[in-house]
DNA sequence: GACATTCATTTAATATATTAAGTAAATGGA
DNA sequence: TCCATTTACTTAATATATTAAATGAATGTC
């Protein structure tokens, strides 16, 4: 007679994730690479490219990088050209940053790369099941936390 | 007329897996850092624990740790007592590595942890979409290499 | 059996992560 | 206004990640 329940294997799911990722990410990593860019720098960028001149915490919370990384990470980019920082004069406490021309220069090249990148997933995997993964693991981080 | 191609908005597949990561170790992680243990050291003690004693290489390409960074892990484990490193009488090249008493009661406790919160989430999330997680993160494991 | 090559790991240098503590500006009441 | 509290960020100390170079042992070839 046939289990009420189905054997479940448990996989190390926060292993699969970061194997995952580390797949995902050795497609756009080498261009990242080519323009003398880290992962973080290139998350950091793109913000900028997105919403122009930011507070810090907001870079933090959107390149998901911990504000005592974040302030070497902009250290970095700033000894490099890429980026400029200044004091939010409504705010002394607050440190706003925009990126250079340059580094505008790079979010722009890069971005059609990382595109593309994406379109070539969507081919590979399919849309329905690069859907599917959005709404999984959003759920997944939905998760009630503790 | 319906269109042929739906559209599809891209959701930065890299920061969603790192976010998913998040959420799933938010859950397990209180519980390391209550007895002391790393994310890595973690990873490392279960290999030990399933597999006894294992050369520092195997150690490294399971416990997903690069080798320098292994190098500095194991020191420190060594140091807390957690396990003892030997060179392989076969191979003297090898390193080969065991849990101490201490570190193995440690794999045994958390063990039980882990396997209660796979449980959690087998409920909260349900098998049909837990195995659907799995299998999408393998295809995109396994997709072709740059 | 000497020797170039390969293999396994470590060292070195720099970058990032993590946690706690520190500093300075803003805020909200008494 | 004064002051405790909160907020935003940095500093400090330690751990880990990343890449390249170095070391030392095994291997295959001549």
């Amino acid at each position: 007679m046939p289990a009420l329940t189905t054997p479940f294997v448990h996989r190390n799911l926060p292993r699969l994730l970061l194997q995952a990722r580390e797949s995902v990410m050795a497609h756009t990593r080498p261009s990242l690479r080519e323009h003398g860019l880290s992962d973080q720098q290139w998350r950091v960028l793109r913000v900028l490219g997105e919403h122009g001149t930011v507070e810090t915490g907001r870079v933090a919370r959107e390149a998901f990088i911990l504000g005592p990384s974040l302030t070497g990470v902009l250290a970095r980019m700033e000894r490099d050209g890429l980026i400029r920082r200044a004091s939010d004069p409504n705010d002394q406490r607050r440190t706003v940053v925009k990126a250079t021309a340059k580094g505008l220069k790079l979010v722009e090249k890069l971005s059609h790369t990382i595109e593309a990148h994406y379109g070539w997933m969507e081919k590979s995997l399919g849309k329905l099941k690069l859907a599917q993964l959005y709404a999984l693991l959003d759920e997944v981080i939905e998760l009630e936390q503790p």
